[in-house]
DNA sequence: AATGAATGAGGATTCATTCAT
DNA sequence: TATGAATGAATCCTCATTCAT
């Protein structure tokens, strides 16, 4: 008679509550033991449940790995697109700035947990052949992500007229995956800026000493 | 009978040419299937020697992945280091051309065999957490080569008076990973070209529309 | 509201519905897929109730199943009875219709279900040895049902004085376990009147040519 | 040098020893706890060999089932053909011989093994589908033999000429699967010589009371 | 009373490794 | 030295049963 929801939704909110307890359960053991090397049971001794209970939410080890990396995917691409549509900026500043701002961002999620970049970085690929692909297939969407910022720069002017955008997008997306691996050696939070702004100044002096 | 090396010798040089062998098809095997998926009767049967005679050459199923890696490894700085000392430019059209050099090198290398990619950047660190940091290690050990050349240019003069050579080595290498991941999902050379085109100009131009 | 009877006979007319069609279930469950293959919940889930209720009903899987096999054979001497008492009988050609009599009603019972045949010739006596030896003991009180019809028939004098009773009968009762059992391939009532026909004319022919 | 055969046949003997060993104790525990309560570890504990070691044998637990059946019906079979051709006889009196020689014969293989009856007639169908199928084609099978007799019978003329074969061979059969199954219960060998007479009586002379 | 979430014993199967031949 | 037969630890997954709601 008090705010109490039915009770129907009280137990569907709990069933989805272990269900997401599961997945960030199994992500950690992945990323920190690895997949091969984390039996179901390790995963549900750590969530203290039973073994069986695990069954109940997912097919099967391959089935919760697949939603681990969904999961982790969303979360990264959520936090990247949050205010940083490629057409809200028109001038060289503007981008230089997004960049910054999306660099911040990628530092943020990455920098806050190790195990993100350990596992889809080092682990995912290993797992077999299909998550293989669908790793590939991710650097594949992230490189068009980029594409399409370099895209409105050359449209708006600020950038290149004549830029490879496919190849640029991946060659700066490299430099973003570099920055994020060699923060799994060195978690220092000022390493990371040092990166970010190493991959600004390629980006926009490029290397070579002025004339 | 005059030129016949002593039995012993003869002997040693089969074993050593069957060890080459294992290694080799190893690579193979865990190329293709995974480590994982990889059983050592596999290695054997695709080899056509019994599976007991694998541990008379290996201790385990771990010992000849480090051998396969330390092989593919000694490879690849093999190639990348003949003929390009950094010491041996001393202007930026030199370094361009020599970037130009270890490029094509790369290409070359892993353009010969897209199983090398697939198995060091996408299978090895998910065999452990050893080879991981083993593969960590490895890109490290890449950064460092490559702020050599950086440490040179700087020295020399021909590139950034401030350049933060440890980071910047670092992002180029990024995008030398991002040249090669993606010539797993497009092994064109044409696309390749582009790829090592498209990372030189955002070295000595950066991407940002001329004055 | 007169003749409402008392609440507690109310639900306790319901329980016993429900216990009789679990009871229904799962032999339907069990003839279908077989014992080891149907598991509580597919009997629960056929029968649009959860899985715990069961247990409320029945002690557990092996109970429910010694249930199911009271009921079957409950029902089929029930039918076999009706009507056919050993000493209404007082000549061959009586019995001669009696054993009609009887061979149609098996062939109603059996025919009307397939899965009675298939439950309890084929499945039955493999779900453990405690239900084997029912099975066995089914065939022991079949044959000394039949024997007591073949007594009647010696000592009114329409059968062999000598006859070998118990042995003859178990004969026939085979006999007819091979009529079911033509049923399940070959389910065509004319086949089954075929076999019924035939083996009328073995008990009482012979299958000799006439001298 | 002397009666000593090459070592790959002995190799290839003593392997094919242990399949057999295997398949024989496979069927020991198959008849003795039934299929499903019988675990690879029990068969292969009682063998005395690893568990592992069966998997070198057999591709899993119902591929030996297979091969038990199989090896038990080719006995079977064995045993009646030899020296038991329908052709080979031509009266009514030879006839009657080959049936009892027939189930002489029927009465040492079964009578030989009470674990042979248990397995086929009552463990065996509830395996599983396919295998309740492999049984329903084996009684066909049988069915086809004995009209194969009764056919011969009609032609030469010593078996009614309106013999209803197929159906006949069907009943005939089920006496014999009536006095195999009764021998489970009562394995002593005068009972099962009675329940052979009586067969016999029932097939040549019927159970009526003579005129 | 009905439910279904949780449980873990149990069992099939794989495969790295050993070792007798 | 090469072999492959034997092994059993390890692990995934199922499902009968319990019990809190």
């Amino acid at each position: 008679m008090t705010t109490e929801t039915s009770p129907v939704t009280r137990a569907e909110r709990k069933k989805q509550e272990l269900r997401r307890e599961i997945i960030e359960t199994a992500f950690d053991c992945f990323a920190e033991r690895g997949y091969h090397a984390t039996g179901i049971a390790d995963i549900a001794t750590q969530l203290g449940i039973g073994h069986g209970t695990f069954y109940r939410y997912f097919e099967n080890k391959r089935d919760i790995v697949d939603h681990v990396i969904t999961d982790l995917v969303e979360r990264i691409v959520a936090a990247l697109v949050a205010d940083n549509a490629p057409e809200a900026v028109n001038s060289l500043a503007g981008y230089r700035a997004q960049t910054a701002r999306i660099g911040d961002a990628l530092a943020r999620i990455f920098g806050s947990d190790p195990r993100l970049a350990r596992f889809l970085l080092l682990e995912a690929a290993g797992i077999d052949a299909e998550m293989r692909e669908r790793v590939l297939d991710f650097y594949d969407t992230a490189a068009q992500m980029t594409a399409e910022y370099l895209h409105h720069g050359v449209r708006v002017g600020y950038l290149h007229a004549d830029l490879d955008v496919d190849a640029t997008a991946r060659a700066i997306n490299g430099m973003i995956l570099a920055a994020v691996l060699s923060e799994l050696r060195n978690p220092d939070p000022k390493a990371q800026a040092r990166m970010g702004e190493a991959i600004r100044r390629v980006m926009y002096d490029g290397i070579a000493a002025r004339a």
